[in-house]
DNA sequence: TGGCTTTGTGTCAATTTTACACTATCCAAA
DNA sequence: TTTGGATAGTGTAAAATTGACACAAAGCCA
């Protein structure tokens, strides 16, 4: 999908920018989306960034995402999800960052708030492309990542919390997962996730009583070992406690 | 440094504002702050807004928040965590709004995406005062609103939620309750903020449980029914709670 | 055939949740 | 002084939920 420049073609906002921090998931880890800079950031510091520019004066926030994460990476109709703002003055502080600037903007030095967004993908529909100012575009381990551009592992930082408190209350997995798939590859989304080990039988019980899952009368095929039952989605249960949540707490 | 910042900084950023959701409690309702824009806006709409304005270049956004609280409502030096950024280019769509801010504002037609935050004071510490843009600063019953300025009316419901979901997860009380307090007294604010009844044995069971509460030798004077005992924080416990949380759900 | 690997399953003790009703104590008014 | 009005304070039993834990079954492969 292309996006129509006519619709906008005013001027980049020089104040405001947003940033996507793309969760992935292959079935066995948690992985992030990020964008290689090039040689020109290279020399103090990192080349590697959140997918980000800044926005168009008459596009809103979501929209704004939507088309910055396209025209970076080739990503595109992906419902995102705010994390917040981000604003400090100084975030603009490394060196290869400012020199990167100059490269890129209309007005390297002027003071940026980004509003970043997330989400969580099955990288295997996702394919990046990169473009524009990427030089290249593909999925990192979250858990090797120790330093990005500007704010961007901070932001990053705050993506996981919301997306470790978003997997508590609501379904997670719809999209992440294939047609039919097996408790076990659930069982290990949501570790990958929350970053710790989980129960077997406790886990499987617990999915169990949302309702949410139809057993198929079908085996996996070609694994080295007993083959696990096939699941798939009951839809409608999905959609219900998507909407309602299942918050346990509460007074 | 290719050209002197100095003169930039010193100048509102056209671009992003804050907006500040104040709740207050006064031991019976939920209130929240206010700010009438007096006869300009009255026209067409709503004279009522939450607190808010353009930041500076140099501030940061935590900053900004309490500055421009601080200028239109008098209030200070006050903790306030972020509700997320709103930014849809026809949040200005009203024509109350597009007349008042030509009387406030140097580029009126700007864009502006804000940025907003949230808090939970004691209304009986917190005594407003208007200045600047604001002609009147009050507090206003939650429940009362019907309908504010730009889109603040869409900020106070998310606002809402967001507190919500904050006193399910840490203790909130502290500062909103006299040193010595009842139990009542802190069951009315769970009930105002969850804006539902609760079972006060159950409530009661649970609050003692977390084991943040030090009952004193000590009962309220002077109300024409059975007096009640007094409580208070017990402080350690609390701000260990506060870090910790108290989150109930979760694999 | 044996070995490797992963699946799938049940129970028990401890804790937590929910629903529910009556007596005690103070003030004020008669 | 008595009475009525108002709120405080308290316990239990049934149901649901949590957490910890171990072994047999099923397929592949060498």
């Amino acid at each position: 999908m292309q996006h129509n420049q006519k619709k906008i073609n005013l001027e980049l906002n020089p104040n405001v920018s947003v940033d996507c921090v793309i969760f992935g998931f292959d079935l066995e880890q948690l992985t992030v989306l990020l964008i290689d800079r090039g040689e020109i950031s290279s020399a103090f510091g990192p080349r590697l960034a959140l997918p980000g520019n800044l926005i168009y004066d008459n596009e809103n926030l979501d929209m704004a995402a939507n088309r910055v994460l396209d025209e970076l990476t080739g990503l595109n109709d992906i419902y995102l999800e705010q994390v917040g703002a981000f604003g400090d003055p100084d975030r603009i502080h490394k060196e290869s960052d400012r020199e990167w600037l100059k490269s890129i903007r209309a007005e390297p030095e002027a003071r940026v708030i980004t509003v970043a967004y997330f989400t969580l993908v099955p990288m295997s529909n996702y394919k990046p492309q990169a473009s524009s100012f990427a030089k290249n575009a593909d999925w990192m381990l979250v858990n090797d990542i120790k330093e990005l551009a500007f704010d961007h592992f901070e932001i990053l930082q705050a993506a996981k919390e919301k997306l470790k408190q978003k997997i508590k209350i609501q379904p997670i997995g719809f999209n992440l997962l294939p047609e039919k798939f097996t408790l076990s590859q659930l069982h290990r989304l949501y570790e990958s996730i929350l970053d710790k080990p989980l129960d077997k039988r406790n886990f499987r019980r617990k999915i169990q009583k949302l309702d949410i899952l139809t057993s198929l009368r079908e085996k996996q095929r070609g694994v080295p070992h007993k083959p696990s039952l096939l699941y798939k989605f009951n839809e409608e249960k999905y959609q219900e406690l998507t909407q309602t949540g299942f918050d346990n707490f509460g007074f």
